[in-house]
DNA sequence: GCTACAATGACAACATGATGGCAGAAACTA
DNA sequence: TAGTTTCTGCCATCATGTTGTCATTGTAGC
């Protein structure tokens, strides 16, 4: 094995810690005057993906976050009235979650801040490089999924 | 702007925020039997990288959080004497945290573990592209800095 | 249909993190 | 040197996340 690839790879390790918290902090920021935290923001987010809306576990499944976290942000966000719990065609009790009117407004509202955002962060990063950086950490992903 | 560049970039940021989780649960699974908790691991970690030892502010400046986790975090693991607190020659109120015998013991249990971790992770992944990455995290941790 | 197993909701205990405020020490500047 | 600013320790509060437990509901296999 090539002898610097391991540490490669931890410098790679602690590198992807300290980008997530700036990340988090990034959106922390652009969420401010939304009266959103990026636990929030996140719930907002997998529910907008979904078409048909999610259940919590199922939230909590996209996330990669424990159930009990998801129920206890969604059940504030439904009384914040951004979201809304529906009765579940497919199943008695788990219910599904969905954006309010208030919930895309703000979702909405998210992405007028998020996309220019995004254009800038990327602004001198090529796509291929992108790419690649996306394709390896997808890789890791699976790995330890 | 390519069009799908936007796409591609808030893909790479939900699987940061995907592998950041589970690489703590990977650490947390790696350090079980050693007592340790991410949040230990990482000071541990940090406290081993620099030779002189590091002030409670500098751990967390280091680890990106605020000083007042990290301080929480060492007060404990003094109590559980992994750290030690040894009056700084440079600073009268602000102690340096160094490891104690024990904390040495476990960092080296800690590499043991973590050496074929690394190894066994990166097994199929080229060491360039382990770069390409790593050189995209760091440019993007400089611009959120 | 029954039964065993999995999924879900609800609750509790705990670990970790951010933030804000305060007082004292250190560093900097004029 | 004196005054100002920054850094640090310490305290409290709150948000978030995990883990564990239990009862209930769904699902799948027989």
């Amino acid at each position: 094995m090539h002898p610097s690839k391991r540490v490669l790879f931890l410098d790679l390790v602690l590198s992807v810690f300290r980008l997530n918290g700036l990340l988090i902090a990034e959106g922390d920021d652009m969420t401010e005057g939304l009266g959103l935290t990026h636990a929030r923001w996140k719930v907002i987010g997998a529910i907008a993906l979904s078409n048909n809306g999610l259940t919590v576990p199922g939230i909590a499944r996209v996330l990669g976050q424990s159930r009990q976290a998801v129920q206890r942000i969604t059940d504030v966000m439904v009384e914040d009235g951004m979201l809304e719990y529906h009765r579940n065609p497919k199943h008695k009790r788990s219910v599904l979650v969905l954006l309010s009117e208030q919930g895309k407004e703000i979702y909405n509202t998210l992405r007028e801040v998020q996309d220019p955002w995004a254009i800038d962060a990327t602004e001198d990063i090529p796509v291929e490089e992108l790419e690649t950086a996306l394709r390896l950490i997808r890789r890791l992903i699976k790995k330890f999924n």
